[in-house]
DNA sequence: TGAATATATGAACATATATTCATTTAACCT
DNA sequence: AGGTTAAATGAATATATGTTCATATATTCA
């Protein structure tokens, strides 16, 4: 152990300063796919805005219609119908039609325990 | 229940349109604060983008140096070093400097739990 | 059918963000 | 001290993102 020396990577150019070799191939090694990391990082990176965790945090509970969720925001109508898009495109809420009204819903129980992690994060 | 009424919010000026104010209200009660809503998306925030999220990744099996992470990420060692940055300053990671080398780990239990929780997520 | 309500959507704009490059700080070694 | 390595920092730039505004779709009700 002790002092390390300076490797390099990447076959022939061989750009790249390493110190350990080792743990970056261990690394290597232990990570999840590329396609994993992104799906994982997007439903962060979603629940990474104040608003939009408001929604989730408020979906986790009850069911919620786009106008509800704006008045308890203080956002517009448009603005939280654009970022219910996003969850829905990643699957996380789902929508059910009555007459007019669509009520939103969270829809996947991972999500939630994201939460619950998180909040246990910021009562301590 | 059925059909409900739209009804308004925020007294005077009155422009708000609720069609459930009991759920508006029962969401303003339920909520966290404005801070720990803050605080709390401000860390889902920095693990929604991949090169963070390989970065606590990594860090949370072994201690890394930024150079070790540069050669990891296919990243300059610059650009690894801002990011690290913002983990710092949301004391997410701590640095120990052994000699010219800083070692860097995961330094909040609640991340890795983060991690787990997400990880448990993809793998189904 | 026509008016009204609830939501969705597209374009535009202003702000935020990630990376790069150049420079600086800090530690080591001779 | 002078030279080298590891990392940090600041400015600049290109891209991403959130909201707004105007418009479109879909449902209800008269």
């Amino acid at each position: 152990m002790g002092s390390a020396k300076a490797k390099c990577l990447d076959g022939d150019d061989c750009q790249v300063r390493v110190i350990h070799l080792d743990r970056v191939e261990q690394a290597r090694r232990e990570t999840v796919s590329a396609k994993e990391i992104e799906r994982l990082s997007s439903i962060y990176k979603i629940l990474g805005d104040p608003s939009r965790l408001k929604i989730v945090m408020a979906l986790k509970n009850v069911e919620m219609c786009v106008c509800d969720l704006a008045a308890f925001l203080g956002l517009t109508e448009s603005a939280v119908s654009h970022q219910l898009r996003r969850f829905r495109d990643l699957a996380l809420v789902k929508s059910r039609r009555d007459g007019q009204v669509i009520y939103y819903s969270l829809d996947d129980e991972h999500v939630a325990e994201l939460l619950n992690v998180g909040l246990e994060h910021v009562s301590e």
